[in-house]
RNA sequence: GGGCAAGUGGCGAAGUGGUAACGCAGCGGACUGCAAAUCCGCGAUGCACCGGUUCAAAUCCGGUCUUGCCCUCCA
């Protein structure tokens, strides 16, 4: 037993240890902010909260810190086109970030660390480097410079030579090595800069996340994380400045790296335009829909997304959502009196639950497998699915005893993914035109409805689903059919369970 | 050109040596007044292709083809 984990370092599947014994320390890449954050964008965030809940469901205490970059081009020169203060953008877009986030299930970190904000800390580690000799000066601005660094490369996988063959043309002529890389820039006019032993400038975009991982996490962390495209350069990077800083290794323990959103097998991204933002996204599809579907195949899998794709999520995740209802209606208000004796049929099937719960945790513990993690959901769901249905199902006091466990359990793994459902989407104003429509053709049906119609939109529904149980009650089924049929084209479906009549919307 | 992944039923996706999970879609059945939800059953004689190792391979080795990502800002 134990985690493991799959470590871009090491290049091979590692049982994860932390450094102190149930503690986890954990860094991630956040986003730079200068616009609504896309569906890309929101799979490492979504997949690192669950590995950090996960962690803390195994009892880690986590200590999890998130970037975000609030000084880069692309938010100086969109903040130009807006004619705003590019911090004062920044800081928009790091509202609007915790909107989608927040709605997303995804927890906030410890510190939300930001670069405007660690100056004096980066300013400090650019000039160690360069009194070591590992950086360098020239007209304002401070390179790192990667020959002077031994193990360039051993994130990536590339030796130095490798990587200097296949460097681009165009490379800047003040740079000694192709690959150096920016630790300081010398401002231009009108951009954010600071004071520094080289003048006014600002931080290289790599500098910041070894700063400020280093400050709150301590050196030697356990676990960084990020889009697999930020193996190359920026990862490499951050190691190379921070161990060479440090004068030791390594800088991060375990490095794990996400796959990425592609829309017909292409990469999502803003320079392709092929991109969908959260925002819209949730405008149609429930959050938790969005997390499932970022959660169903492998962390380090491309994961595609299609036109079916969410409509397919959907489904998939209604079937563990109607689980837990189907619990809660069983177990809701129930005194849980554990008395009485537990018939062999539910004892075993607390001990298949038991066997589920078992099977969650291996997958879990492999790597994260969160598809396979959920495999075991529906496995243990169509259980309790079986076992209330049944009609042999006797809900003796301790049975009640067992379904509360069992209850408890189920919803404990949800949550431990962030896919508790949410609270059920109310039915908005926007409803009762159309089912008060539905009331009145009635009007001529005698006295099925009250005097005075409700102006309440719940209300309406409820009069106009007591009016059909009446009507089914004396065999009406014609008009029964009649009202569900122009519920549904309302948008409310209408379902019959033993336990009443329940409604949901499309 | 170099580096790293991946190719599994109609679709999505687990599975890294012992004979193909799970979800969606489909079909049959049970339940229901009918639906829905739910349950049961059915579906890859085969895991890109070729060769090899082994008693045994989707899983290991070699080769071929295809796809994606990185090598430039990017989650």
């Amino acid at each position: 037993m134990g985690l493991k984990v799959y470590n871009t370092l090491s290049k091979h599947k590692e049982q994860l240890l932390s450094k102190v014994p149930q503690q986890m320390k954990i860094y991630t890449c956040g986003p730079t902010t200068y616009n609504y954050i896309h569906l890309g964008n929101a799979r490492p965030l979504v997949i690192f909260d669950t590995i950090r809940r996960y962690l803390e469901y195994k009892g880690y205490r986590v200590t999890y810190i998130q970037n975000f970059t609030d000084i880069d081009d692309k938010i100086i020169n969109r903040a130009k086109e807006e004619n705003m203060d590019p911090l004062d953008l920044a800081d928009k877009y790091i509202g609007e970030y915790f909107r989608d986030a927040d709605a997303l299930r995804v927890k906030r970190a410890d510190v939300h660390p930001r670069a405007s904000e660690h100056i004096p800390e980066m300013l400090e580690m650019v000039k160690k480097l360069y009194e070591k000799g590992v950086a360098y000066e020239e007209g304002g601005d401070v390179y790192f410079s990667v020959r002077n660094f031994r193990g360039y490369g051993k994130l990536s996988g590339r030796s130095l030579e490798e990587m200097m063959a296949g460097a681009r043309i165009g490379v800047d002529e003040r740079k000694r090595d192709p690959l150096d890389f920016v630790l300081w820039k010398a401002a231009k006019p009108g951009e954010p800069a600071w004071e520094s032993p080289w003048g006014m400038g600002r931080p290289g975009w790599h500098l910041e996340c070894s700063a400020m991982s280093i400050k709150y996490l301590g050196f030697s962390f356990d676990i960084h994380g990020g889009g697999s495209d930020l193996i190359f350069p920026h990862h490499e990077n951050e190691i190379a400045q921070a161990e060479a800083y440090t004068g030791s290794a390594p800088f991060a323990r375990y490095w794990i790296h996400n796959g990425f959103v592609t829309v017909d097998q292409e990469k999502m991204s803003k320079s392709l335009g092929n991109f969908f933002i959260v925002r819209d996204l949730l405008q149609e599809w429930a959050p938790e829909i969005l997390r499932f579907f970022l959660l169903s195949i492998h962390y380090s899998s491309p994961l595609d997304y299609g036109p079916g794709s969410l409509k397919s999520a959907r489904k998939s995740y209604n079937r563990l959502a109607n689980t837990l209802e189907l619990l809660d209606s069983i177990t809701d208000g129930k005194q849980d009196a554990a008395v009485g004796r537990l018939s062999k049929e539910a004892e075993a099937f607390r001990d298949r639950i038991a066997s589920y719960v078992a099977k969650f945790e291996k997958a879990m513990d492999d790597d994260f497998n969160t598809a396979l993690g959920l495999a075991a959901l529906y496995d243990m769901g169509r259980e309790i699915n079986a076992f209330i249905n049944n009609k042999d199902f006797v809900p003796t006091p301790a049975v009640i005893h067992v379904l509360i466990q069992v209850r408890q359990c189920y919803h404990n793994l949800l949550d431990t993914l962030g896919l508790l459902p949410g609270e059920k989407r109310e039915l908005g104003p926007e409803y009762l035109e159309g089912i008060r429509e539905i009331a009145l053709s009635l009007k001529d049906r005698g006295d099925l409805l009250p005097p005075s119609l409700p102006q309440e939109p719940q209300e309406m529904l409820d009069i106009l689903i007591k009016v059909r149980q009446e009507a089914r009650a004396r065999k009406d089924f014609q008009l029964s059919d009649q009202l569900r049929d122009a519920l549904k084209k309302e948008g409310v479906i209408l379902e019959d369970t033993p336990r009443g009549t329940r409604w949901r919307l499309v």
